[in-house]
DNA sequence: AAAGTAATCCAAAACGTTTTGGGAGTCAAA
DNA sequence: TTTGACTCCCAAAACGTTTTGGATTACTTT
């Protein structure tokens, strides 16, 4: 083990000046620092990290819990914004503490064990449940934390988050599809559990209001998030409402789900039946028929998230702590836009 | 703060007691464990992971360098090989650090500070590179580590890896695809410098030449990796060898993009022109026309890979320490094995 | 020559744990 | 009564740094 000590030794100066050498302190001379910088080249002195981790009681380390049932996560959205997270912490010279943890009590665990035991500066949260108890933790201990995604409608948000304005973003996608004529629209939901689940029932529920359609809870089906709930989903809907023209759905993996149960039950996507996703994955543009979408900035978020989650840890938040980024339609053909306008 | 001091004035026990209380050790009764245990629980001890880490000189936690302007990470292969990583680490109670930097010098001072940091116990490699410099340098300094891939088929792997036979592979697709009439097969690589082109490269080139058909270089391109590089290849291709009627590609991605442009082209792939891919991702049973390809488990690569590394950190590595996998030829539409059968 | 100032350096404390190497007490066997 | 074994406990060292609070020397100014 080659450590500061040996160091110390091998240039016969002090553990205090080699360290202060090493960290460009003034108080050393700039002979005597350059040659503690050269020896330390030659023997392959490498600080500790950990030593140095508890002595500063900081590590320049962001966490990241993640569940590890989460099969989206390797696909989509998740990865995505892991992508965003690793390159806005790595340019800011952070690391990236994953944890990857099954749901449920063990998960908490997790968080007070990373959090509570100094391992990580702040904690980025994602997948956010209603009444989460993560957030909960988080506001009591005051730890820096940032959430991608705000609590559902009836609960106050009173932490930093960025999230996109889903209920905006499905509004203005249903309402396309209403304008080119759809009247039985159908929906798939996340599970109920899922923070943003409400926000995207409104904003269904009141394009539809708008236009003066009524809202049909059997119109409206829970999915997993995965391509196997958007199958089951569509499948499940054509089956018992087989006049309904239009589904949307609340992510894309599940539109693509949607999209092969509809050709499987002998639709032509685009032609017979309109269906819509939301994320704006890179799969939609390549879908078959591509996929109209509202388009979220994921990878974006994913540095924005970590860009925010630095300055409340180094002490200079951003005036706006709460971030609500607008959603943007992008129409493509699998809403077949033509059907119903009378062509 | 609330550390072990706190606790041990508070149950008025000795710190020593304290410690060996909570970690189970036999020489403090059980009255005063239970005791110990109890008030940790009321004042919400939550030990300092960085100062455990410090003494015991071991962190439980495995290192992932990643290049940051990998796009493909956040498509693809690269989540979910990092999906098992994390499951598998997360099953052992291990957790994964993650540091993101661009390639270059950078990324070999991330890994000594974050090897020589003793932040990890032990560490991942993923997308070796020809004569990898993070190979030799974790060989010298004996750190543990396990590596995603082997080196290129002139180097002499003395290390411990999870590949896949993709020689063989590669070598049954372009067989397939000789079997159903196919003469004029291109072929799309990845950059030169990425370990595993030869052997993809060598695949093809043998079932090539078994089947008495000669190499070409011009029917061979050098793509990306990601989509953007399948697309311009069969453009390429194309343009320069239209009566190719196959085109082989190295990984899925490309194969996807070569799909796209061989349709923006005219052709009807499955019809008019074969296209393979390699990986079986999620996404090549979902595209159009569904791609026929070679899969390897990546998920399940990712799990072992953490089983492998956290065997030879306690000091229990398997008998077996370099492993080759073999891969599935799956066959969908993609290749339209009717075309050339003269049918 | 004394006092002040600037430039270099360093011993020791501190960060919060785990582990080493016992010590004290009790009980049973010799 | 001594010895040994067993149970329960603890003081202090150790992990490898950074930081505090000076100390020493050399040079300048009075």
């Amino acid at each position: 083990m080659v450590g500061i000590k040996e160091l110390a030794q091998k240039t016969g100066f002090s553990i205090t000046t080699v360290s202060r050498a090493l960290a460009e302190y003034s108080d050393v001379s700039a002979e005597t620092r350059a040659f503690i910088r050269q020896t330390a080249r030659e023997i392959g002195y490498q600080p500790n990290e950990v030593a140095r981790q508890l002595r500063r009681q900081r590590s320049n380390t962001l966490g990241l819990i993640i569940p590890t049932y989460d099969h989206s996560f390797s696909e989509g959205f998740f990865s995505q914004l892991l992508h965003g997270i690793g390159d806005a912490a790595g340019d800011a010279r952070y690391d990236v503490l994953i944890s990857a943890r099954s749901p449920g009590d063990d998960e908490l665990e997790a968080y007070k064990r990373i959090v509570g035991g100094n391992r990580v500066d702040g904690i980025i949260l994602a997948r956010t449940r209603q009444h989460d108890p993560r957030i909960a933790y988080l506001k009591q201990v005051g730890h820096p934390f940032v959430v991608s995604g705000r609590t559902a409608p009836d609960e106050i948000p009173d932490f930093p988050y960025i999230d996109v304005d889903s209920q905006a973003g499905i509004y203005a996608v249903t309402q396309h599809l209403i304008a080119h004529g759809h009247r039985q629209i159908g929906l798939i939901l996340p599970p109920p559990d899922v923070a943003y689940t409400d926000y995207r029932r409104r904003g269904y529920a009141d394009a539809l209001s708008d236009a003066g359609i009524a809202y049909q809870n059997e119109w409206v089906f829970s999915g997993d998030l995965r391509r196997s709930g958007g199958y089951q989903g569509m499948y499940h809907l054509l089956d018992h409402h087989p006049t309904l023209t239009a589904v949307v759905c609340s992510n894309d993996l599940m539109a693509l789900g949607a999209m092969q149960a509809a050709q499987a039950l002998g639709r032509i996507v685009g032609r017979d039946i309109a269906v819509v996703g939301f994320d704006d994955l890179f799969d939609a543009e390549y879908a078959h028929p591509p996929l109209t979408t509202v388009r979220q900035p994921i990878y974006e978020i994913g540095r924005r998230l970590v860009d925010l989650l630095i300055g409340i840890i180094q002490g200079h938040p951003p005036q706006e702590t709460q971030i609500l980024l607008p959603t943007e339609l992008i129409v493509r053909e699998s809403c077949g836009t033509h059907i119903g306008k009378g062509g």
